[in-house]
DNA sequence: TTCTTTAATCGTATATTTGCGATATAAAAT
DNA sequence: ATTTTATATCGCAAATATACGATTAAAGAA
């Protein structure tokens, strides 16, 4: 029983997607908004402000950090966080190009 | 076990997050595509472009309505879905001022 | 060296998502 | 009235995500 196609739609679309998803928990959210407002980079900072576990934070972090969305570097014992600007730039145009495409073909909606 | 604190963060947070997840899969951003692509409202249309199953899609089309970003109507036998733009420009808003305000705070990153 | 601090990872429980077939529903066509 | 067509929903199986405590790893301090 196939579950699970994702890899049959277009690269664009799964990235899309994939970018998306690291955004889409509350908690995610909330530790970009936070690597933001410090100037420097926080880490275990990010522990203290959530009311999550220290695991769960890191697990996040990990997943913020594949989707590519953060940058981490190791410093002594801890470790450091910055948002990567590039990626967000790169999707935040996407979804708008997306989005303004779409409506440019749609001026006249059924519905 | 307390599992899914999703309602300790802010809702302004939880609500970003809402819209993520309903864009968080390839087959939703291809439906949003297709709705868009065609200037008349499509409902089994879909079905037959997608690679999923009937129901599957049908699911979809569910949580898109759910999070708001697509409009549903009867029409006879078959529904008629459309984009709810103002959902759209609502979200795509919303993020673009995240971002923005974020960057504005953020000139000098530590990494 | 030993202890402390900081953060990642492992193991595990539970919740949610994804997907499909089967069934139900409801309007149109015959 | 029966059949067809279009779509939603139910029930289930499998995959993922969420969360935490416990453990590990690695650097700095004692």
């Amino acid at each position: 029983m196939a579950i699970h196609k994702k890899e049959s739609f277009s690269v664009k679309e799964q990235s899309l997607a994939e970018f998306a998803k690291a955004l889409a928990h509350p908690a995610r959210i909330a530790i970009l908004k936070v690597l933001a407002q410090r100037n420097e980079c926080i880490c275990g900072d990010i522990v203290d402000v959530l009311p999550l576990a220290q695991s769960t934070v890191s697990q996040h972090l990990k997943e913020l950090k594949n989707a590519g969305l953060i940058i981490g570097t190791v410093d002594g014992p801890r470790s450091c966080y910055c948002i990567n600007w590039k990626a967000f730039e790169k999707f935040n145009t996407e979804f708008g190009m997306l989005f303004n495409n779409l409506k440019i073909k749609n001026e006249k909606a059924c519905c």
